[in-house]
DNA sequence: AAGTGTCCCAACCGCTGCTGT
DNA sequence: CACAGCAGCGGTTGGGACACT
């Protein structure tokens, strides 16, 4: 599939389109060996005629043993409507949340079925709608997704603080994480379906650079999710619980960084049913981004 | 059977941000 | 600070597969 081969590329004989067998092999094998990154030396180093960034993408994308082969199940296809709801065209935060998928899947499903679907299903409730509030007109943004603009920040010295304690700590961080459970499906918001509190303690020394990913979802609720493991958490801001002092980290933007630690250790787990069920309830009271 | 149109998706392109020097 | 090299991302392309006439 996909591109022709013969087509001239700029300065080098690189080959180009479809991956062969042959080149598969070559390079699963390279990679099964000598892991993955590095990804300039890994074509010469593993005897194929191409580009570092297209060995990248076939084994990203294709080659990957995780890859989850045959069709978007409902339960994925619902999970990325709602994502992409909350997150926009970030194919990789997308892919990142539904195991097995690449960014690349998601995206070409996005561009080939749902926006179709949903643009069918928008013309039939714009069209219901229309019928039905013919003398009744209404906002506009009643309708408007929330999109939620991540912003990365790296930051040292973040603090949080926690009751009855409040003053600045730099040595150690509590955190009290609520998790989100599957047990009420029901179509209620999880205030109703958070049934486990988690209290951590964590131990930060003063110059520690983290990467935390931090969503802020409604007035009280802090989505905390580290994307490169599979765990997330949601923590209940609430009554100064769970806030980080550095408070530029939250002012007026949502804000993503985080720890280098593993907050697997948190105990906290992460499932499809969780975050659709946190989608759900907080898409519907999202705080305006930028105010 | 042959021609044409449409769909799907692997692969490419260009850009951005990060890191090292 | 400037620059180069690299990894990663999102948008786009193009060709095989399939449906339709």
């Amino acid at each position: 599939m996909a591109r022709c081969p013969c087509r001239p590329h700029k300065g080098e004989g690189l080959k180009r389109g479809a991956w062969t067998d042959q080149e598969d092999k070559l390079l699963t094998s390279y990679i099964m060996a000598r892991g993955e990154g590095k990804w300039t030396q890994v074509p010469k180093a593993a005897g194929l005629n191409r580009s570092g960034k297209s060995c990248r993408l076939r084994w990203l994308n294709y080659l990957r043993p995780d890859i989850k082969r045959g069709n978007i199940t409902r339960d994925e296809e619902d999970l990325i409507i709602r994502l992409h709801k909350l997150l926009g065209n970030r194919w990789s935060l997308i892919a990142g949340r539904i195991p097995g998928r690449t960014d690349n899947e998601i995206k070409n499903y996005w561009n080939t079925t749902l926006s179709k679907k949903l643009r069918t299903q928008s013309c039939v409730t714009t069209t219901e709608q229309h019928k039905s509030n013919k003398s009744t007109a209404r906002e506009p943004s009643d309708t408007l997704s929330a999109v939620i603009q991540t912003k990365p920040w790296r930051c040292k010295n973040v603090v949080m603080r926690h009751p009855p304690c409040h003053q600045i700590e730099f040595q150690e961080v509590d955190v009290t994480t609520q998790l989100f459970t599957n047990q009420s499906q029901n179509s209620s918001p999880p205030s109703g379906s958070r049934v486990n509190n988690v209290h951590e303690h964590h131990q930060f020394n003063k110059n520690d650079s983290f990467d935390v990913n931090l969503l802020r979802l409604g007035n009280n609720n802090v989505f905390w999710s580290d994307f490169n493991c599979e765990s997330s958490v949601a923590m209940d801001a609430h009554d100064d619980q769970c806030q980080p002092i550095d408070q530029v980290m939250f002012s007026g933007a949502w804000t993503t960084s985080c720890f280098e630690e593993d907050i697997d250790s948190i105990g906290s787990y992460w499932d499809m049913d969780s975050l659709a069920l946190l989608l759900e309830s907080e898409v519907s009271d999202v705080s305006p981004v930028n105010s």
